[in-house]
Order: C-alpha cells, then structure tokens, then sequence
RNA sequence: UGUCUAAUGGUGUAAUGGUAGCACAUCUGAUUUUGGUUCAGCCAGUCGAGGUUCGAGUCCUCGUUAGACAACCA
C-alpha cells in the first residue's frame, strides 16, 4: 500500500508516548464488555480501535469482562461476545474478568476506608441523591460521612456477608460534596446485590465494586497503557485518576482516551433498546438480520471486509454525528461485488414462451459466475421454450422509457438468446398469466448476430428445473433517520415494512445446494445470503443489500 | 443559569502555522449481455467577532451553537 492514511488523534497520542517512552515506551489495551448484552456494530468500532492500536504499535490487546453488576450479567453473552470478535478477525492476548479482581478491589476498599477515604453510608438510594445536589448546587454531606474507621470496617464486612439486605448501605468515597465534577461528590465505590447469583463467583459475594471502582483499577492491575473507551466517560476520567494516584505505588499509570461513538441512521445502537426489541418480539433476537449486532450483521450477509471497510472510513474523532447508512451499505457492496456469484432470481414469476423454440428440446448454455472476476469461473444453465421472467419485465402498451419487453420490443434473455416480444395472454379479468416471444437465432454469446442493439438483459430462469426459494427483504427497522434521540416511544417509528417475505421466488437449479452463509448476487435485485433457518428442498435467502436503487421501477 | 467536550461541503473525515483534499450521497454525460458495475464531470465547506503572525481551518481572547454529566448501570 503506497499510500498510507493519516494517524488518527489517539494513534497520534499513541505514537508520541512512545516516543516519549511513557510507560517506558509499552502499548497495552484492552476491549472491556459488559457481559450483559450482545455486540453491535458500535463495539466493533471500539474493538477495531483497540485491537488495531495493540497490533500496529507492538503491544498486546486483552479481553476483559466489566462483569461487576451480576443483576445484568450472564455467561450466554460472554460466549457470543467472544465469538464476535473473533469473528470480526481478531486474537486477544489474555481473558480478564473483573470479577477476578474481587478479593484486590474489596483489599483496596477496606484500605481506603483505613485511610479515610470511604465511608459505608446507610442512607437510601434516593436521599443520597437529594444531597447529591446538582450541577449548578452543591451537594451536601451524609450524616454517616465522618463515622470512625472501625465502625466503617464493621458495617462493610457485614455488607459483604449477607447481613445487610440488598440496598440498604453503600460504601462511599469520602471526597468533595461540592465539586464541579458531579462523579466526585462522595462516589460509591461498592453496594449489596443478594438477588442475583454473579456469573461466575456465585454468591460468594455480596457486595460488588461500581464501575468507576472497578474499571480504572483493572488497567492498573493489568498493566493496560491506554484505556480507549467513548466520550461518555470524559466526564469519568478525573475520578479515574483520582482513585488511582490513592493507592499506585509506581510511576506507571493507564490513561483514559476517549473517542466518538457510532450512530448510525435508522437505527439504534443502544443496548438497552436492543434488549427490548429482542424481549417484545419485534425482531426475530439478538442475530435477526435487522439487527445492527455484530450477529445480525452476519445473518444478514455482511462480511468481516465490510465492516473493517465501514470503520476505517468513518475514522475516530471527538465529534459526536450520525454516520449515513448508506456507507456501511456501500462498503456491503463493495466488498460484495467481485467475491460472490451472480445468479439469476425471479422474484415474480410469470411464463415466458418462447413460440418459436421447439417444444421438448433443451440446450445447456455457459455463464460466467462473475464477469468482472474470472476466478469464479462458469456454470451450466438450462435453456428451454418455457421460462419464467419478471412479472414486470413486460408492459403492455409500455412507453418509450420501458427497456423491457412489450409487444414488438427485442430484449436478450441473459447469457442466451434475444427475442422479440409478440404479446400476452391474459385471463378474464385482464391479468397477464403468460407473456409470448419468439428468439432470434444466431444471437447467443459469440454468435453471428450476437451485437444486434436492445436496450435491456432480462433476466429468467428454466421452468422444468428451477428451484423454489423463500426471499426475506429487509429494510431499515426504523423509519425516523434519528430514532436514537427520539424523545417519545420509540415504537412509534418502528418500520412496518423491515421484514417482507416472499414465497415462490424461482432460482436457478444450482442454489438448490446452496449452504447457510453462501452469498450470491442476485442479478439485478440484489446480494443475498443463506439464512440458516433453510431446511433440505426450502432454501431461505436473506437480502443483505439491494444493488443501487433502478431509475426506473 | 455549573463543569467538561466539540464545531471544515448534505453526511463522515483529512490538512500537525504555508495550494482546504478524500470518501459517501446527489446530479450530468459516456460505457455496459445487470436501468448494476466502470469511467468522466458538476454542485458544495473552515460557526461569528477580534487578536498574534510575512502567512491562521490550525495559536490566543470573547461570543454563538451542539452534546455529555445530577443510576446502589457500564
């Protein structure tokens, strides 16, 4: 590659580090899920982020599991997440849990309280946020705020033993009711959670590290040089500091870089709504194909190439905007364009008769699976007197700006003949039930009168042969090109119309062995992917993207 | 009426004090055995006002606008 693109600006501050030797010089990261949902294409930004600086820069990315809210938390989501990245094309160094930091953190916690730093306040959840203030007013002090140590050491022993039901004490760190920074007004560093069993250390605890207790010290723990996370925790990362410099006994210290996160039109991107979506059967689960999870970007047909393609273009900046669809949908198309078969699909069939081909008489014609990439090779279709065209390839009484066929008007049959049109029958009610034609001989690909001009390729499949497909359009789940900032219910701008089935679609006899996850371009229409709910004799194709929107139709 | 972060064509991004460039989208023309693709072209931008400088999208000041932050979520 001889042109290489610009460094973005945490690349930048990366390079300069190492310049600089920070940290002597070490690059370390980590991706840092919350087990409690499935990846969505958003984290895949992040996980190209911190698995590209860590390759690009020497150092080493590791995986780690945020799993300090059990309530929330399971393992199903663990094995998804890590099957994503995978995926998506990336190795971690080593697997982190939070939860294996438990036992250092609540070390961490009963020492901060020896120093006076904490203090266990046994004020409910909505008193303490009355006195939290606001961001124009200072908040003021709890009353259990200058307990003695002891008593601080007792009652979080007994928050952590079971003897104090869920809610009712918090460890709190003792700092500034009347900082500017809201995070600093007595933050809580540990609460009880009893009603729910934590993934993977059981009920062996009960009191559990918040966030901002728990992420900053895993880094330190870890070694981690630079914790890449989005703009929503700039506000976090004073405290992230803070908490540090108590207790580092280096001159080692991780550091918060915080970039934009992704939105993108008609869709959202929070795990919240999706988990909702997924709870009320709006959408099929975690991987239907409408899904912007990383799972339902698979189903749908999108390929690793493709996403990497969408997130290096969109880049990394401190800009909050809303990225086009229209580009991942584009970079889908790019990626697909030259590495999939084109197929012939008939989405609404209708009988084409060929008057002038002899009835029973066959021939098997050559097509080039790809003709702008030879390495696909060819295959065999069946040419025959009766095949089945797009119902709207013909119009009676067409005006001139129809290509396609209508009476008197030449078109070729893709990779076979051309023929000119002679009429339709139709029933009583005036419906077209068969369009007629005659072929043109010498007009097949390499023959004599092969260049004779007509405005269109149709295309169609044999009748005797074909075989019978289930075609699953989607389209934009949304219809509000910002649902994510809609103030009121989101189901009002849910999209009636993301999820069209249609049955009885005619392909060629070849995708009858078609596989779950083979991608095809069906000529004209679209590019479409296997979905694994095809069983033998019913193949299901999902539409991943159409091609570019027709001038006409 | 707090703190923090940001502001470049319709959208996204580059230019690291020295020619404002790229991509997507739109539109136009050519090509095409896909009304696809490809090719060529058009349209269109530094939030505002001062200042520093030979020179400012970039640095400084003051505005304006937008977003984030007041979970026992992460």
């Amino acid at each position: 590659m001889a042109e290489e693109r610009s460094l973005n600006f945490i690349e930048q501050i990366v390079d300069n580090d190492i310049k600089n030797g920070v940290n002597s010089g070490r690059v370390q990261t980590r991706f840092p899920p919350e087990p409690n949902g499935y990846l969505h294409i958003g984290h895949a930004k992040a996980i190209c982020m911190d698995f590209d600086i860590a390759r690009r820069f020497g150092g080493v990315c590791n995986l780690r599991f945020d799993d300090t809210n059990p309530a929330k938390e399971d393992t199903e989501y663990v094995d998804s997440i890590m099957e994503d990245i995978k995926w998506l094309g990336y190795q971690w160094g080593n697997v982190y849990y939070a939860s294996d930091y438990f036992d250092q953190l609540y070390d961490l916690a009963i020492r901060f309280i020896k120093e006076g730093k904490a203090y266990v306040d046994e004020q409910t959840a909505e008193q303490i946020a009355e006195q939290k203030g606001t961001p124009t007013q200072p908040g003021i002090e709890s009353p259990y705020r200058n307990r003695p140590i002891e008593e601080n050491l007792a009652l979080f022993e007994k928050m952590n033993s079971g003897e104090i039901p869920e809610g009712a004490m918090v460890l709190r760190a003792k700092i500034d009711m009347a900082n500017s920074n809201m995070h600093f007004r007595d933050p809580i560093m540990y609460r009880i959670i009893t009603s729910h069993p934590h993934h993977r250390t059981g009920t062996k605890w009960k009191a559990y590290p918040m966030y901002d207790f728990a992420h900053g010290q895993s880094d330190y723990f870890e070694g981690v040089t630079h914790s890449i996370c989005t703009l929503e925790f700039v506000v976090h990362r004073p405290l992230y500091d803070w908490f540090i410099d108590q207790f580092a006994d280096s001159d080692y210290r991780p550091h918060q870089y915080e970039f934009n996160r992704l939105n993108i039109t008609y869709t959202v991107m929070s795990k919240r709504k999706m988990l909702q979506l997924v709870k009320e059967g709006v959408v099929a689960g975690w991987d239907d194909p409408r899904m912007p999870t990383i799972c339902g970007l698979r189903r749908r047909g999108y390929t690793p190439q493709a996403i990497h393609d969408f997130i290096s273009r969109i880049g990394y900046t401190k800009v909050e905007g809303v990225i086009d669809v229209g580009l991942l949908e584009h970079c889908c198309r790019e990626n697909l364009k030259a590495n999939t078969p084109r197929v012939m699909a008939i989405m609404k069939p209708i009988k084409l008769i060929v008057d002038n081909y002899p009835e029973g008489q066959t021939e098997q014609l050559i097509i080039e699976n790809n003709p702008d990439n030879p390495e696909l090779g060819t295959r065999e279709i069946t040419f025959s007197r009766e095949l089945y065209i797009e119902r709207d390839d013909y119009m009676p009484d067409a005006p001139k700006s129809f290509f396609r066929l209508t009476e008197g008007r030449e078109v070729r049959l893709k990779g076979a003949y051309i023929v000119r049109c002679t009429g339709a029958d139709t029933d009583q009610y005036g419906n077209v039930t068969a369009v007629h034609c005659e072929f043109i001989p010498n007009t097949k690909t390499g023959e004599a009168d092969c260049n004779r001009k007509v405005k269109s390729t149709i295309n169609w499949v044999n009748i005797a042969n074909a075989a019978e497909a289930q075609v699953r359009l989607y389209d934009r789940l949304f219809t509000d090109e910002n649902p994510g900032i809609y103030e009121g219910d989101f189901h009002d701008l849910l999209n009636p119309e993301s999820l069209q089935i249609v049955n009885g679609v005619k392909v060629e006899a070849c995708l009858a062995n078609a596989k779950p996850g083979d991608k095809f371009q069906f000529q004209k229409i679209g590019y479409f992917c296997v979905d694994p709910d095809s069983e033998n004799g019913k193949t299901i194709f999902n539409r991943t993207v159409s091609l570019k929107d027709n001038n006409y139709k």
